[in-house]
Formats: structure tokens, sequence, C-alpha cells
DNA sequence: ACCCCTCGAGTTCT
DNA sequence: CTCGAGGGGT
């Protein structure tokens, strides 16, 4: 590193150190942009390189000066980076995860039990390597390819096409007389370890920050502004499935995947088809013996169902489907010290305990902290601050503590003492008492409610998450910021911001970090949540254990905020048909009830609301209430639908003017049965009632 | 009275 | 991602 002396900085004051870093940052990103996005630098490499080194070497030496925006923290443009938004036809989903050999029978088990006995005895799995890279979704019309998305949230991704053409591994064009005119390849994009090893070597040599991780790095270069980027970057692909298509070649995984090969696309040589548990544990444990020959990151073997018949019945369970399972490695483990035990308040007043640790490096990634989950937790373990712990990434992603190393304990350390006060507002905090099951709840809440910051805050934060009020630009941090200056302390203050920042003293554009143009952005944003859908503002409110899903379980059944609101307020009286109405809700039972009427029937929550709905329009559901084929008769649902869970499948039936029971009579006009339905069908055979599987279901109400 | 599934609420780091 | 609780089915 001989060029590092000629940019290591002469003795600089604090003051100046950092001035300088500021500059640094400014000229650095301006340069970053002129060459990543306009493709025009001003400056040759070596110059660019040594602004960095400057200012590496100035963060070397004062530490504490590091910005947040630093540029040593990041390469290439700034991650702000737009691409479009792609909205997958077949959602790309993640998968459900086994840890030990049980699970994995289990499994089997599942998929076996589904069907009516014997039918699936036989079938077969595929089992796979799971590799660590990042999933995309590439889609070819009459064998071009004309779209690359990676997987997003699942069911939105990013348009990186432009940057997918420069992998060599994926082919441009498949000519192929049985390759479908639409058909979309899905797989994984990664980094192979000597490429990982041999890049971080050339950053090196330059004097450029070295990557983390192949992962991750490989999930950089895919999100580049400039392909030429990309291009410059060694990556790979493996397809292992496909979303939309127009035909499929094969009726089975391993057929299908042997066409994938068939047609160019790379896949991986590992794939096997088992008939049994045993060979399925087998190939795993063949797998992970020449996992660290293989060159390139795995963190499991993927199992499916062979028979895509089987897939399609079988369905998925929210997220995941039924078919498909990821036996995981066991995760990488370290141990390091517990220097201190952190309690966080969240919303709802819940204690948790953080685990502050010594820095330690754990499958490729510094961990700072770790959840302890609750008092018991730590109780049980016997977690002392100043202890040697274990820590693993469960999952490979969210840190936990396993345990103390014993030996290793200082005598003089004290077992930990929960608080029993809460560390934000000194309020009392307890463990309520389940009224059913007369036991201690596992969480310590604090009592404080409304006058806990740290549960405003939290409530804050809750009403712009991402399924709430989603605002650009206004996320945690904002909105801590906001909550300290006093300008955002209800949710309704959000929305008269703007009005308020007009007159104010101190308005956002003269804050640091804030002009003119940011400004005015966040005001956009905010006016364009002016009018909500009923769901979101619903599940914005945060009412005690509503959750997104909830919530759009109450805005499809109740017309409006209003006749919501009317609603539970004359359920306060259990007796009232409104709180038998709610309760009536499939999904909504006593104790999600009782939650509900009770935060409305709190007046600082009616003030709040009424504030609140002088500034917003919740839209209410589109709910055509149709005359139908069952208007007036009365429908069970039994059994697994693919389309629909059942409480969806009971508000459309609803909204078609029909009756739904929970048991089958001779009243009953129509049993609708999904997959593995029970006694339910059984009954209604007895009794001669229609029994309709789903698609008949759907048929008969005329929807798709 | 169980058992299974879904949901909510908490968490980390990039 | 994990955990616990709630809700519903057998």
């Amino acid at each position: 590193m001989s060029g590092a002396e000629a940019v290591v900085p002469e003795n600089l004051t604090e003051e100046q150190a950092r001035a300088e870093l500021e500059r640094l940052a400014k000229e650095i990103s301006r340069h970053d942009a002129l060459y990543y996005r306009q493709d025009q630098p001003e400056i040759s490499d070596a110059d660019y390189d040594e602004l960095r080194l400057r200012n590496e070497a100035i963060e070397t030496l004062f530490p504490a000066l590091i910005r947040s925006d630093s540029p040593s923290g990041r390469v290439g443009a700034a991650p702000d980076a737009t691409f479009d938004k792609v909205t997958h036809g077949v959602a790309m989903l993640s998968l459900g995860n086994a840890f030990k050999e049980d699970d994995v029978s289990d499994f089997v088990e599942r998929v076996r039990r589904f069907f009516k006995r014997g039918e699936a005895d036989g079938a077969a799995f595929t089992a796979e390597p799971k590799i660590d890279g990042l999933s995309i979704s590439l889609r070819y019309k009459k064998g071009a390819l004309v779209l690359g998305a990676t997987r997003g949230d699942g069911t939105t991704g990013e348009n990186v096409t432009a940057n997918v053409r420069t992998i060599a591994d994926i082919p441009k064009q498949v000519r192929a007389a049985d390759f479908p005119d639409l058909f979309e390849v899905r797989g994984e994009i990664y980094m192979t370890h000597a490429d990982f090893a041999a890049l971080n070597q050339r950053q090196e040599r330059d004097g450029l920050q070295t990557y983390v991780n192949p992962r991750n790095t490989a999930a950089g270069s895919l999100r580049q502004l400039n392909p030429d980027i990309t291009a410059s970057r060694p990556l790979h692909f493996f397809a292992y499935a496909w979303g939309d298509a127009s035909a499929l070649p094969a009726d089975t995984q391993s057929g299908m995947v042997e066409a994938l090969a068939r047609w160019g696309f790379p896949v991986n040589p590992l794939m096997r088809a088992c008939a049994s548990v045993q060979e399925m544990l087998a190939v795993h444990s063949d797998i992970e013996v020449r996992r660290a020959a293989l060159g390139y990151d795995i963190d499991g073997v993927v199992y499916k169902v062979d028979r895509l018949d089987l897939q399609d019945r079988l369905g998925f369970v929210s997220r995941a489907p039924r078919w498909a399972i990821a036996y995981k490695f066991p995760a990488e483990q370290a141990t390091t010290i517990l220097k201190d035990i952190e309690i966080q308040v969240g919303r709802t007043g819940a204690l948790t305990p953080v685990a502050k640790l010594e820095p330690v490096t754990v499958g490729g990634v510094v961990v700072r902290n770790a959840s302890l989950h609750n008092e018991d937790e730590i109780a049980r373990k016997d977690v002392r601050i100043g202890d040697m712990v274990t820590i693993q990434r469960a999952g490979d992603v969210i840190p936990q503590v396993l345990g103390v190393i014993e030996g290793k304990r200082d005598k003089s350390l004290k077992p930990f003492e929960f608080p029993k006060i809460c560390p934000a507002c000194g309020s009392h905090a307890v463990r309520e008492v389940n009224p059913k099951t007369g036991k201690e709840d596992v969480v310590r809440r604090c009592t404080g409610g409304l006058i806990c910051p740290a549960q405003a805050v939290e409530r804050l934060k809750h009403f712009v998450a991402r399924n709430a009020f989603d605002i650009e630009g206004l996320g945690t941090k904002q909105i801590e910021a906001f909550y300290e200056e006093g300008r955002v302390m209800t949710p309704a203050d959000i929305f008269t911001l703007e009005a308020r920042n007009a007159r104010t003293d101190k308005p956002l554009q003269e804050k640091e970090g804030w002009g003119e143009q940011s400004v005015a952005n966040l005001f956009n944003a905010i006016n364009e949540r002016r009018s909500i859908s009923l769901d979101r503002f619903i599940y914005a409110l945060g009412i005690r254990h509503i959750g997104a899903t909830t919530a759009r379980l109450l805005a499809r059944s109740y017309d409006g905020i209003g006749s919501l609101r009317a609603a539970m307020i004359a359920a306060g009286d259990p007796e009232a048909s409104e709180y038998e109405e709610l309760n009536n809700i499939d999904g909504i039972g006593e104790a999600v009830a009782v939650a509900i009427v009770e935060f409305f029937a709190e007046g600082h929550n009616a003030q709040v609301l009424d504030a609140l709905l002088e500034q917003v329009t919740p839209e209410p559901f589109e709910v055509e209430e149709t005359a139908s084929s069952v208007t007036g008769k009365t429908v069970v649902f039994t059994g697994t639908m693919e389309r629909l869970s059942r409480s969806e499948a009971k508000v459309m039936a609803e909204r078609l003017g029909a009756k739904v029971a929970g048991s089958v009579s001779s009243k009953t006009d129509y049993v609708v049965a999904g997959e593995a339905a029970g006694s339910k069908l059984k009954k209604a055979e007895a009794l001669g009632v229609t029994v309709l599987s789903e698609d008949e279901w759907f048929a008969l109400v005329g929807e798709g």
C-alpha cells in the first residue's frame, strides 16, 4: 500500500477532519453519479481512488466522525437506484424450512396424508442443493429474453433486464422447437468462491474496499444502474423452476429441469430423484460432504414433490408451497462476549431484551445484537452480562443467543434482573394473566400506555409501516426525529405537518439533511395518502391482535370506518347483536373481538381517530352485494381450498347473499369440499347434500 | 381435549 | 425468521 502514505492527511484537528469528511462525501458521490449514471467521469480512476483513500484514512484516524452517508460504506452509485417495478404473474414464493431429519419425514408424511389413502404413497421427490444467491425470473417471448426481474417481496420485483443480459450463463435467445411461446424461467444468480476471491484481490490491489461475501456481492452487482458494471462482474446462473408459461414440456419436476437443460439453461448437476425419506436424507448428507468443494455457496437441500399434478393439488400455505421444503445445513455458530442487555419497548408496550454483543463475524456478517426473546428465556439460559455466549444466525438470518459457555463464567457475575418498570416512562411493567388459561403471559408489558414515549413512537412507526400508510420518505428515522422535535406526536400531525411547517420558526427545510426539494417530496408523498384503502387504515390504527390479514377481514365486513366504529361502540354490550356479528366473522374470536371493542371505547383513541378523519379519507372495499345463484342458500366450507382461505371463502359467499354455516345439517344446501375434507364431507354424503369441489363452486357462482 | 395452522408481534442486517 | 397465542377442526 505505497500510495496510501501520500493521501494520509496532515495533522488535522477534529474540526478540520469533520469538514473534510463532509467535503469528500459530497465530492465522491458527485463523481459516482458521473461515472455510474451518466457514464461521463470527470477525473481519472487514479484520482478518484485517491479521494476514496483520503476519506478512508481520515475515517481511520477519527472513527467517531464517520458519516452515515460515508462513501466507504458503499460501492458505486447510491443504492437508492430506481428500477421499474415488475409484478410477477405467478408469485415467487419462499420455502418452508426443515432443520432436522424428523422435519423431513414429517414433510413427507404430511404430503402423503394430504391425499386419499394410498394415492401418493409411491410418489417421488426431487432433491437439489439450495443455492445461496438471489432469485431471478426470466421471461421469454417466442424464445427471446424480454424481461429479467428480481424476486422483491415475492409479488413485485424490479426490472433488471439490462443487467441480466450481461450474464453469459443466461441465454438471450432460445431456439428449441418445443420452447413455449411464453415461458418464465426461474433460478438463482450467484458468484463462485474463486471469482469472489479474485474480485476482492483486485479491489485490495487497487486500494479499494473489499466485499463481505459472494451473496451480497452478487446482489449488489445485479442492482447496478450501469449494466457495464454488472457485465464486469463474474455472475452465474442455475435454473430450477418456472413461472408464467403458455405450455409445459413435462409433467414432473425432474422432467421440467431436463427440458430447461435441453433448452440451454444451466441446471445443477447434483439434482436427484428420491423414492424414500432414507434416500432424501442420504442426498442431504452427500451434498453436505461435497459442500466445501462445490466452489459456490449453498445453504441446504430443497426437496420437491416430483409429479406436477400432485404439486397443483397440494397448493400453498400462505407464502410457501406445501409440496416443497428446504432442509438447511446447521447454522454457523460463534462465541463472543455479552456486553449488555438492552430493554426495548414495543408499540404494545412489550419489553424485549436484546443482547449487545462484542462484534463477531457469523456466516459472513458482523453481528452486534441478538434477540433474547423474553424474561423467561434469559432465566432459562441463565444469561448474565459479562458472560461468554454462543450465538448463531437462525435460518442463517436472525442472530440468536444459544447459551452460555459455563466454564468461562466469572464468579462475580450476577443473574440478570429483568426490570419491573418501563425503562422509557417508569410505569409498572407487568405480565398479564390470560383470563382463559389463568397462565401468566410470557411478555412483560409497560402499563404506561398513552404516557409512554417509547410506545408512542413505535405506534407512529407502525402507522407509516409498509402495510399501513407507507409514506415514502417517512421512515423510522424521520418519525423518531419528528417526534423528538414535537413535530409529530399523533398520526393526524403527519397530515398537518405541511400547514404548520409554513408557519413555524424552524421549518423543515432549514434542518440539516433537508432541502426545498426533499421537503416538497415529503409533503407530496403525505398528500398522496389522504385517500387510503380501509384495510390499510384499520391496520394503521395499531389495534392489538389486528395485523394486515385481520384488518382486511374487517374492512370487507364493514361498509366503512363509520359503520365499523358505530358497530364496535354498540358491541360494548356483549349481549348486543353487533358483538355477535363481530364474533361470527370467521377468524375473529373472543380475544380479538374484545381488543377491537376496547380500542374504540377508549376516549383518547376516539380523539386521535376524529382528528385523523379530518385529514384522511378511508375508501371502503368495493363490495357489490350481488344476487346470485347462491342467494339465500346455506353453504358449508370444509377441507383446504387452493384459491381461497376459509375465511375468504366465507366473505365471498356472504357477499353473494349466501349464509355460511359451520356444520352440516339437512338445512345445508351446498357443501364445498377442498382437499383433505373430513367428517363434514361424510356427513354431507350421508344426508344427501350437494357436494361441490372448489372449481364447481366458482363455476356455480360464475366467478373465475 | 387435543392438534394444526395462521396470524401477530417481536427481532437483525444489508 | 421465530415465537406464542388465537382460532378452528377432529
